[in-house]
Formats: structure tokens, sequence, C-alpha cells
DNA sequence: TCCGTATTAAAAGATTTTCTTTATACTGGG
DNA sequence: CCCAGTATAAAGAAAATCTTTTAATACGGA
């Protein structure tokens, strides 16, 4: 019995309509534009001669013709995808390389690469978590996470993070300082600084969060305790030894969880010019691995993304 | 749980590949070239980054890893085709009309369209089984089965049977007459005539079936009965009262059960120019009836060509 | 009530995918 | 040994798909 089946693309559209309940977010979950899935459900509908969905402007209703069938659709497709990730599972050559800014591999990546693997049990990570600008371009790497602006040269590189820097310490050290202002008490801990050997300009000073502020000029912003990178002031900062200017990104986990608090607020955080992003090469082929992986690392930043808008929007 | 799944035709390709064991196989299944289906799978190998299959020359390996995947493609696909033909089977509109010449309509669509009705069971076919030549780029009818020539016109006509014209008899009247010719035998047997009021040219008379032979002169072939269509001719020589020249595809069946046999054989069986054709409007979006109805005529004539085919070069 | 936001609809054009065409190479069987 | 059947490859052609833009409609809140 040969099996003779068209319109596959729209049927998927179809089935997701159904399951999702607009087209909206269909095209969401598919990555199109929601009139791309309207055409191939349009489509289907003028095969079939008849409607498959009472439309409404909040969204769609499947017809009870339609209806009949979601079951095996629904089924159908989700066999096919256990099938293709069995496929991409099990599949040679699953070596993905990727550079990562060190100070978000270790705060960011680190926490959550085990999910990755849960998802792919087989892929062949190399990992570089070294300030190096790896070349992407040149197929060194498959893949960057870098802080920066958008990369030149053929490379796409779609904002994974905006970033935003404030001043954050472990809860112990800020204690109620009666009346004084919280400007004031801040002033009065020791301050932890980064000072690279090469000049970082991504990383914000203490005076230049101050600048759009009036107290920018005292003189004990010079005080406390310097470290060489981001990452090790970060620490610094967890073990109570002062407070460091960080990226919200690093130090939002810590903050939801209690180990850090923002003592000037999320009022304190400035938004920088500079952002995450993740640096690849466009291809017509994409490996399963890469796309994956992409997949992946995008998902959590819309987790961290929401917990980073709660944060600034509220407190 | 957002569903991505890319590929669906490589997987369909794939998956295919794996059940049918060649590419070319697929190929005829899919209604494309081996090219094709060869290009789809190795999209999806390309993206998998392994082999799916070992190729011979023979036909296909499905190699261990892919093997794991292909019990889920399987059901999977089997899932959907059940679904879509849900979704086929009670579709809004089934109305297809069907314009057959009328002696192919009653000895071959006849007999066969329960098997259409299974298939499809609330299709809604307006059949006509008239000479009258309707207007089917015009939309009178959707699809027109006719003896002739290709369709002008915008219209695409390929070829359902070739036709070969042969006389017939019931077999009582083809008794073993001694040491006469087969030839010299048929001419004293009645002959059955057509005589159609509508110059009809692509009705065979007995001098143009017998024209490229050498006792084409006899004046015996003038004598015996007139009916005015082959479908009566027909009719009567099913019922001994002569021998008919008629048209192969309409007495294959009957000659294979036994119902008619041809004095001469099958070298008697005279091709003709004019063959039956399926005549349709290419559309871009071809109407899931219209589809199933085409798909079905064509798989039951395969069927035909084949029995026809024996009967030509065996006997 | 009016406006802002969400939805679907439709048409045109661009893009990308897919298919065919054509030619080549390999392998087993007669 | 050659033939028939298979897969492969690259190019261009054909077709499907997607985006963009514009419009129309309905809902909810101010």
């Amino acid at each position: 019995m040969p099996r003779r089946l068209k319109y596959l693309n729209a049927l998927h559209a179809f089935e997701a309509a159904a399951r999702l309940g607009t087209f909206t977010r269909v095209a969401q979950e598919l990555g199109v534009t929601p009139a791309a899935v309207g055409q191939q459900v349009r489509i289907l509908e003028g095969y079939l001669g008849c409607k498959l969905f009472k439309r409404t402007n909040q969204g769609l209703q499947a017809t009870a013709n339609a209806s009949l069938a979601l079951a095996d659709l629904h089924s159908g497709f989700d066999r096919l995808e256990a099938g293709f990730g069995r496929l991409v599972g099990q599949a040679g050559d699953n070596r993905l390389s990727v550079s990562v800014a060190p100070a978000l591999a270790w705060r960011w990546l680190t926490p959550r690469i085990q999910r990755l693997y849960q998802r792919c049990p087989n892929i062949d990570l190399r990992m570089d978590a070294s300030l190096r600008l790896v070349d992407v371009a040149g197929g060194e790497f498959d893949i960057a996470v870098r802080y920066g602006e958008e990369e030149p040269g053929g490379l796409v590189s779609p904002v994974l993070f905006e970033e935003h820097q404030l001043p954050v310490c472990a809860p112990g050290l800020w204690q109620d300082g009666g009346c004084s202002t919280r400007e004031d008490r801040l002033l009065n801990l020791p301050l932890i600084h980064v000072e690279s050997e090469t000049s970082d300009t991504s990383v914000s000073t203490w005076r230049d969060w101050a600048a759009p502020r009036l107290y920018a000029e005292d003189d004990r912003f010079d005080r406390g305790p310097r470290y060489p990178s981001s990452a090790m002031a970060l620490q610094a900062a967890l073990d109570g030894q002062g407070v460091t200017i960080n990226g919200l990104v690093l130090v939002i986990d810590d903050l939801v969880e209690g180990r850090l608090v923002a003592p000037l607020g999320p009022g304190s955080a400035v938004k920088q010019r500079f952002a995450y992003r993740l640096v690849y090469a466009p291809l017509r082929h994409p490996t399963a691995i890469r796309t994956t992986f992409l997949q992946w690392v995008n998902a959590e930043a819309v987790k961290t993304k929401s917990l980073m808008a709660d944060f600034l929007s509220a407190g």
C-alpha cells in the first residue's frame, strides 16, 4: 500500500494551530511569521474544500470535522518528533566547539549545562572559556558567546542578553544603617574594583557607574580591593569582602536565591551599550548538534531574561 | 514543550527509503525522480552528520543508528496518513463531475467504481456517460475521459490507455472449423458492424481492420447486423450474435474471464492512433477529491494495462 | 465611546527549497 | 564482457514557501 503524503508542512501548521490556538503562537513555535502559518492552513483548507477552523479575533476553534483528525495528527507528529530525536541523538558527529566569555561560562552556562547533556546525552562539547577572540568565521570554533557589539564579516550575532551593571554585595554586608542615605552607606563599604591588565573597555568601573549620579566625585570611590577580572570580583563579593559592580546576567540567580543583594535596588542597574551575543556563521545546512545547542541556549536565555525583567521592573 | 520539526519531507523520504529499499521505488511512490529522493536523504544525513544507509548498487540498507528511529517514524507517518485520510474523508465539498466515453463507462469504469466508493465513501460523483464533448476548460466538468488525441488549450491529457482493436466473439461461436483457415472461418460468421449516425472516425470498421491484410477485399465483410454504437455491438457479441471489432480495453476482462474469445489471437489486435486520455485542467492547488479520483483511476488503469500487456504478448 | 492591541486576511514580491535534467560511476548477472 | 539497474553529482529550472505590507475586525480598558 503505497503511502502518498502531500502537504506535510501544511498539516504540521494545522496541527500546531489546533494545539496552540492562534496562528501567532504557531508562528513563534515554527519560527516563521503568522502570515505564513495562515497561508499554510488556508492551502490545506483549499485542498480539502472546507474550513478547518472557526476564526475569531481571539483565536481559533477547530471545526468538528477537523477535530476528528486531530488525535491522529497529534500523536503522529509526536512519534515523528521522537523518531527524529532518536536520529539526532545517535548521530555520528556530535562535536561542537563553543567559545564563551569566562564570567558568563562560570556564572551562567556552567550551572545550566547539565540540562543540555540531559537533552542531548552524547553531545561532544568542546568549550573554551577564555577571553581569546576565537576565529568563528574561519571555522576554528562553531559558536562563540561574546560580550560586545554586532559582529562584522559574514557572521550573524543575535543578542542573547542585554546587559545591565549594578552594585551587588553579600546580604550580610548590607545591614540597616540607620538614618544615613543608602548611597552613603554604600560608599562606606569596601568597594571591589576590577583592574584587568588589558584595558578592557567593556568592564564598568565604579566611576563609570557613578558618572551619571550626583555623588560621582566622592573620593571614597577609589577605596577597596582590586581584582584582575569581574569573575574574581564577583567571587569576592559572594565571600562578603565588599560591593562589586557586576553584570545583572551574572548575578541574577544569586539575587533571586538570596546569595547577593542589590543595595540600591533595581534602579541602580545601568544598561550597557554592549550585549552578550551568539556569534556563528549562517549556514544553509546547519548541523543537528549546532541547532540543538542554539535552541537550548536560547531557551535558557528566555528564562533568565524573564527573571531579569522581573527584577528590573519590581525589585 | 514546543515542537520544532524540520526536514519533514526529508524525513518522509528517509522513512520510505528504509521501507522500500531503493531510491527508485521511493521516487515512484512519491511521484518524483530518484535523484530528488537521494538529495533529500543526503540533506538529512548532512544535518545529522552521519550516514543513514549503507549504499549498495542493489539497494539500501539502513545503518544501525538509523534503524532505531525507524519504528517511530513508520508509525508516525502512518498516524499522519490516517489523520489526513480522516480529514479528506470528512471534507465538506466532495463533489466531482466526470464525463466518460459511454463504452468505457459501461465496460470498464462501472465494474470498478465500487472500489472508489470504498476508498472514499462520501464522494459526490456526478458522472456523465455521453458522447457529448463537455467543456472541461470552462469548468463545466472537472475531469473527462476521452478517446482521442492530445487535448489543446491549457488542459493536460495524459494517456490512460493505448487502444487496440481486434475481432472478438462469444466462445460458443468459435468452434473448431476443420481444415479451413481461421480467417476464412471468421468471414463465415456473422460480422457485427457499427454505424453511428454521426460519422465517428474513431470507431474502426471491419474494412479498416482488414485494410492491412491480404483478404481486405472479400465481399463477405459487408454481411451481418448493424448497431449504432460499439457498446451495443459488444453486447450483441456477448450474446453470441456474431463477431465484432472492439477495443481491447473494453473486452480484456471478458477475454480473461472467458466470456469472449479473440478468434485470430493477439496478433489480430491493431494499435489505434487514438488513445483514452484523462483530460483536466492543471491546477496549482488541486482539490483532495480530484486528486483522490485521479490516483484511483490511474491505479486501476495500471492493473488493466498489465492484463492487456499479458494478452498481447502471450495470448 | 474611543483607542490600543490583538487577531486574521490578502496580495505581491523575494527568497529558499525542491525537483529535474544530464552525465558519471559502480556493481552484479547473463 | 557488456548490460541493466543502482547511486552520485552539479546545474539550472520550477515550485513552494516566507516576508512584507496593508487592511479589516473584534475585544478590553480608560
